[in-house]
DNA sequence: TTCCAGGCTGCCT
DNA sequence: AGGCAGCCTGGA
């Protein structure tokens, strides 16, 4: 479908939402979620296991088909964002972060498929995470419509690891198979984890093969969205450093999720991923500059 | 070519 | 409890 008529398609067969303090790109495009493709002016995707298309206009957000509380629910417009952000300390490279996105949001994501694709991102570009998400859903996943959904644990772990280091997975390909055959066997009860605390949901989820400290807080954010967890990588770890030096410069790094999450509160992961984001992107941008000053034209899509 | 990515794990002190 | 090397793969 051509952009320009996107619009019109949205009109005739879906539906629009008023969607203030809402920017579809970067809440896209933050690393929190891998499967959704730009299709023209918007993106194709899928929600609870249904194509989706989506598609941003002012403020308005259009979507077919027409589920709009789905869409909603999915992108968390009731979550009070300016309130959220309001209550951050005040302090420069947070300002900076909250102002570089506007209206990012974390979203309500399968938890399953958060899991297995925060499995196998570690020491992975976004960009790679995204190809192995695609390929495990064409090897492995079901087709609906213009979309692979993602597999089910119980396909992947009818898979043999070696088939899914040929997938591109490598050293994860192990993990994720274990982590797969545990859910499938029923060993594992995902759905249990929604009624445990913070700190026993991560307990939990770090008995899984392939999930430590950084994937369980990924996954307790995006797939549990609990919105106090706080995911600690290698550029939050920069940024902490950096940015608060008071507080973290020296700090033993095993401690710094905890004083991470003292430091900005219950919605500490909402502030992880404005400064991630913005970190991010400010490298990205770095490259661009750098590789036009070296007379290169490759830009990368994502990483 | 060589290096290093949005870590986890087991083994070491 | 903390420090450290190894691990697959693809992109710069």
């Amino acid at each position: 479908m051509a952009a320009s008529s996107a619009a019109s398609f949205f009109q005739s067969r879906g539906r629009s939402l008023s969607a203030p303090d809402f920017d579809l790109k970067h809440t896209l495009e933050s690393g929190q979620v891998f499967h959704w493709e730009q299709k023209g002016a918007g993106y194709l995707g899928y929600i609870d296991r249904q194509p989706f298309l989506v598609e941003q206009c002012g403020e308005r957000l259009l979507f077919t088909p027409n589920q709009p509380e789905t869409v909603a629910r999915y992108f968390s417009l009731d979550h009070d964002l300016p309130g959220i952000l309001s209550g951050f300390p005040k302090h420069p490279s947070l300002e900076a972060a909250l102002a570089f996105a506007p209206g990012l949001r974390i979203i309500r994501q399968p938890l399953w498929e958060c899991l297995a694709t925060f499995i196998t991102s570690p020491m992975k570009q976004v960009a790679h995470i995204r190809q192995i998400s695609l390929a495990l859903r064409q090897r492995y996943g079901t087709r609906a419509g213009p979309v692979f959904l993602y597999p089910t644990p119980a396909a992947l772990a009818r898979v043999p690891p070696a088939g899914l280091r040929r997938a591109g997975l490598g050293f994860r390909a192990e993990k994720l198979s274990a982590t797969a055959r545990l859910i499938a066997e029923g060993k594992f009860d995902l759905e249990t984890l929604r009624t445990l605390d913070l700190d026993q949901a991560e307990e939990a989820l770090r008995t899984l093969p392939g999930v430590g400290p950084k994937v369980a807080h990924c996954v307790l954010l995006f797939g549990l969205h609990r919105l106090e967890a706080f995911p600690v990588d290698v550029w939050m770890r920069r940024i902490l450093k950096e940015q608060f030096p008071r507080r973290f410069k020296g700090a033993a790094e095993g401690r710094f999720i905890p004083m991470a999450r003292g430091l900005f509160g219950v919605y500490g992961g909402y502030a992880q991923q404005y400064l991630f984001h913005h970190a991010r992107s400010k490298k990205r941008a770095a490259m661009v500059t750098e590789t036009s000053k070296t007379g290169k034209v490759t830009v990368g899509k994502d990483g």
